[in-house]
DNA sequence: TCTGCAATTTTGATTAGTCAAAATCATGTT
DNA sequence: AACATGATTTTGACTAATCAAAATTGCAGA
């Protein structure tokens, strides 16, 4: 067994070292899953393939992040972050949608590849730089993609979002924010021109047809199903 | 031993794997040591303290670079770059600095503390974000300190820089470049007013006195410790 | 030439993260 | 109640990077 006895006297976790930058995925992932999939216990297998590992390395992260007092994992069940593990992550988030911002508003990148380059970037910032960024982007609220950036410190601001499947029908509503994160999804939403702040109505849905009908004003009606409907969120304008 | 039987028929190293970042941070130490200390065979000393690490530390990470042929190695002598050692080096040299810079330029930071933030953002940054980067800042060729940026491909352009130890007398030159990059020495130097391009003229050099006497216009003349001087390189204006 | 020291190399351990594959478990049928 | 099945956990191994401490070596000076 690998069971390392503890040298250190305390009976207390909380390792004051600083995460690497593992940790830190693992820890946003958990949040991520634990937000969308609304059961707040995170099985090992999501969290597995989220992370793109195999589900014993999942399990064994999670036990020593749960050693150090971030997560509490119910073994067979699944983890959930302690209020410790949900800031670190929200600290992460927070770097992660700046990076994004900052890339599209100062260096120009297109909105469908900073995903991928906010995902290193985030790990390299300082509180300093950090700062810097959002004093420059003039403290935003929510990043390209609709997401929201959490603040330095508070909770996070309670939107009033639905996806298309859930909003109501022939409603004045705006695109508030996609999901997928992929640049093909992306590109798609864009061609649609369903970009975030576009204001539309939903005016059918059909779960025979496994589809919604969106208008956007001025346009012929768009249809979509369910599998992408799901993915975009509107507010009520 | 720990000699792994190389199970990959080949007989050639050159491993097409992205380098880790302790991998670039070795190539670039080396590449300044190179640089610095006109032997071009850095001692395993050398490169130690430099990384920061134990000399055996040194020693093995040396043979795995040189097995992957970035460094050709002579035990008990030292390590020189390889040609394509050389340009990764090359490569790592331009991202810091023009991290560096930008964080300067554009974010707004203190010269003094910009070198540490980019020894983290250097190895996060893609290629697309650095060109955005590069031309942002008007395609500069040297960082806040005056170390010249490695162009994107070519060679380094050859300066005629000499330290205030070299340098001619009374002749009419402006500082160019500081060699030591640590916050307090930065600051000395911003201190006496030796910001990058400031004229002046070296009036006298003491041997006997190990200092040598600079002269700012309008100012009265300061005195600098060779080991001072020996940092501040100047070109002729 | 012989010695002694300082630099270098070896050896053996350790830590973080990972995979493959075998062992366990929890459940929803029959 | 007995199973089959799929998810989870264990076990054992491996890689990259590191340190401590012991073993080598190359020379400079007596």
């Amino acid at each position: 067994m690998t069971r390392r006895l503890d040298l250190s006297h305390s009976k207390r976790h909380h390792d004051l070292t600083m995460p690497t930058s593992t940790v830190e995925d693992y820890l946003k992932q958990l949040y991520l899953e634990q937000q969308s999939a609304s059961a707040d216990l995170v099985p090992m297998g999501k969290l597995a393939s989220a992370m793109g590992v195999v589900p014993g390395t999942a399990t064994s992260m999670v036990k020593a992040l749960a050693d150090s007092g971030l997560v509490t994992y119910e073994p067979r069940s699944g983890a959930r972050l302690t209020k410790g593990g949900e800031q670190l992550a929200l600290h992460v988030l927070r770097r992660h949608r700046l990076v994004e911002l900052f890339l599209v508003k100062i260096l120009g990148l297109d909105w469908s590849e900073v995903h991928d380059e906010a995902e290193e970037l985030e790990h390299a910032i300082s509180e300093k730089v950090l700062d810097r960024i959002d004093a420059l982007l003039d403290y935003p609220r929510v990043d390209p993609h609709g997401d929201p950036i959490p603040p330095a410190k508070g909770k996070m601001p309670g939107t009033r979002q639905f996806s298309l499947l859930d909003c109501d029908l022939n409603a004045p509503l705006r695109v508030a924010r996609v999901i997928d994160q992929g640049p093909a999804f992306l590109q798609f939403v864009h061609r649609s021109g369903l970009s975030i702040g576009t204001p539309l109505t939903v005016e059918s849905r059909d779960p025979q047809a496994a589809a919604v009908s969106i208008a956007v004003a001025g346009k012929p009606p768009v249809a979509l199903g369910t599998e992408a409907a799901s993915k975009i969120f509107v507010e009520a304008v």
